[in-house]
DNA sequence: CTGAAAGCGCTTACAG
DNA sequence: CTGAAAGCGCTTACAG
């Protein structure tokens, strides 16, 4: 790459000290007193040789980046890329930028990412964490990193984070199953000890139990890697076309979408042959013929929420932020 | 944040200079021929005071920072989040972190974007260059800044580039609606002068010229902004019922979607009323009944060759790799 | 009003 | 075999 111009250059250009430059460049000329006609000679030498600074050498000096690290289960999955599209805009408003990475729901990952963000001084994370992370937020806490949990948290650990009420949303997904006159209604969710997961089940569970259907109380739990098999493994046990007819309450986008798969495959009517609500709404649940019910998270809520809770946190706010939204059941034909 | 353990730290704990102890960590030991136990006592106390060198330091007086910018349109964009997902994985083989951004097409949001990652010392970009950017892609080839554009690329510059072979890709599918026996075919494309979306006019073009289709060739070109209402206007003045029948071939993923949002709406059956080819395949089209038929992109390959060719630059190779890879057409019953 | 100087945490040419 | 020292490009307390 061709050479920067520095301050130095600047400077010498001016025969005066990189001090002043560095002054009146970042607008502290007032109480540096600088004189007015050198204030302007120097912004305008820094015009004409198109003086940037120096992001890294500023970053060391003031030991802070103006960046943060935003951690996901995968960029490439379209509810993590609105979270992501929805922090860049927030953190981009107050001057930071954002450095990603996916853990793919992996420890190891994870923790190799965090350590790299954090080698390069990123000055305070987002995060979806994986499951088994706990050690490594606790970390974070310990050495006082800034940083806000996403989509699921630890109970026991006192960090900020803002999530979904989970339990109201699988819960309120269930009664609408149930208030449509199905019975048979079951839940496919991750086999995973994250709060989220267990509170999605939880709703889907009291549900059934404020309706006498404990019987009927079926939650299928599929593993992250083989999701697809175990879903249609899952799916597969369930009895579509006897009375009373099933339903199927999917714990996640990623899940209804391989639901939907199945139900392509095997040719089953929805919502005649099989009730269905899944959640965080894309084009496949519009675009399904008739559109699915869904519950719906407040993304742009989320992350705003987020960014501006790792903002104050930077900015030297010890006190912990805990923020459960609401979801929103949208209601359509299944 | 806590104070880290710095080189200072180990040297001054074991009474030796911080250059050791930097030469040691490095693995520089033989070249500089340290003693073989003062090695092994530099490692452990680098261990027991958990040292992580701080990369920002790093950066400063290596002048590089292993880290890459990578532009995009939308990151919330399955296509874009695709790409950003295997351009990380890329990047994190060769122990690089990538920082993104989003330009929603906008040459205003892209200067600000490649200005800030400048700044931040991006050891290069991979960017989708958004139009009226050619400027901006100059000042980098000027500055000798390594860069990689992808999607898109300007024929007046002389940049590295891989890109698919558009032409190809309408060519194929406009042909595909050809043989099945459709004549009145039109195109859905951006409103835009990158030559992506010209190479992608211009092979449906020559796909309805070679068959004698010329009076039927109809090609609307949509806003980025509005682009649904301008999609349903353009769609809406075909004539679906009347014969021959309609076929559309659409010249982007976000567009091939908008137009199924605007086939339900209608109610049209494809393909029976309408021919149908999308781009870039997603879920919709997988689970649309019956399946449609798309052109795919090897995104993963272009992901892949985009981030080497960037490390041979980043590396010193002055040469641009201009490479055109393959689309395939995914047939299935449209 | 202005500048010399220290220092952020590293790496590396150089001298012994 | 080992260390003192310069320097990457900034910011800022301090002295005049």
């Amino acid at each position: 790459m061709e050479k920067r111009v520095s301050l130095k250059d600047i400077a010498g250009k001016l025969g005066v000290s990189i001090a002043v430059v560095s002054y009146v460049l970042n607008g502290q000329e007032k109480e540096k007193r600088v004189g007015a006609d050198l204030a302007v000679k120097i912004r305008q030498t820094a015009e004409e040789l198109n003086y940037q600074p120096n992001q890294i050498a500023r970053s060391l000096r003031m030991k802070s980046t103006n960046t943060i690290g935003l951690i996901v289960a995968d960029i490439a999955n379209p509810f993590f890329g609105q979270l992501a599209r929805y922090v860049e805009n927030e953190a981009g408003k107050f001057g930071y930028t954002v450095i990603f990475g996916s853990s793919d729901e992996n420890a190891i990952k994870s923790e190799n990412l965090i350590n790299t963000l954090l080698n390069r001084q990123v000055d305070g994370f987002i995060i979806v964490p994986a499951e088994g992370t706990v050690g490594q937020i606790q970390n974070l806490i310990k050495k006082n990193v800034p940083h806000v949990l996403v989509d699921r948290f630890f109970p026991e650990l006192n960090s900020s984070y803002v999530i979904l009420d989970n339990y109201a949303a699988s819960f309120h997904a269930t009664n609408h199953l149930i208030n449509k006159g199905f019975i048979n209604i079951s839940m496919i969710a991750y086999n995973t000890s994250l709060i989220h997961m267990k509170e999605r089940i939880r709703g889907y569970m009291e549900a059934m139990k404020n309706n006498n259907l404990t019987q009927y109380i079926n939650c299928s739990e599929v593993s992250f890697e083989e999701s697809y098999d175990d879903i249609c493994l899952a799916l597969d046990s369930l009895k579509i076309d006897s009375m009373p007819h099933a339903a199927v309450v999917f714990a996640t986008s990623a899940l209804s979408v391989s639901g939907l798969y199945w139900i392509q495959k095997n040719n089953i009517k929805v919502p005649l042959e099989l009730g269905f609500v899944g959640f965080d709404g894309g084009e496949s649940f519009d675009l399904y013929n008739p559109p699915l019910s869904f519950v719906q998270q407040p993304l742009e809520e989320i992350s705003r929420e987020a960014f501006r809770i790792l903002l104050n946190h930077i900015k030297g706010d010890e006190n912990c932020t805990q923020i459960q939204l609401k979801p929103e059941l949208i209601v359509r034909s299944s």
